[in-house]
DNA sequence: GATCAGGCTCTAA
DNA sequence: ATTAGAGCCTGAT
């Protein structure tokens, strides 16, 4: 099952649009699993930065960074990534009304 | 197995 | 706008 996931994840947040964001429970959502927010994280945690996926434009559902807390270099690596892509960041806070992917 | 902690979310105060 | 509490699910001890 947790592989599954890990796949419907990853191939949902590959088709994040450059220059859009989306949330965690969004994502989890998309693929099939509406309460796994969660598990995102941890799964984006766990990988890192052995893969390809644009984990930048994944943020929490207040439009928010939630590394900030947790990884300081990470969370700047997000907003440089997403700044690269237009995407104006605020601190740490993020638009959703227009950012937000909506697919 | 039981327990704990975590890149979350929703609702209510 | 902020904070607190409760829900939900998974990975690691």
């Amino acid at each position: 099952m947790s592989v599954e996931l890990g796949g419907m994840m990853m191939n949902i947040i590959q088709q994040i649009p450059k220059g859009q964001v989306a949330t965690y429970g969004q994502i989890a959502k998309l693929a099939g699993f509406p309460r796994h927010a969660r598990y995102v994280g941890t799964l984006l945690k766990n990988m890192d930065a052995e893969s390809e996926l644009p984990w930048h434009r994944v943020i929490n559902s207040q439009g928010k960074i939630s590394l900030s807390k947790l990884d300081d270099h990470g969370m700047n690596l997000q907003i440089a990534k997403l700044r690269e892509e237009g995407v104006v960041v605020n601190g740490d806070k993020i638009d959703l009304k227009i950012y937000l992917w909506r697919p």
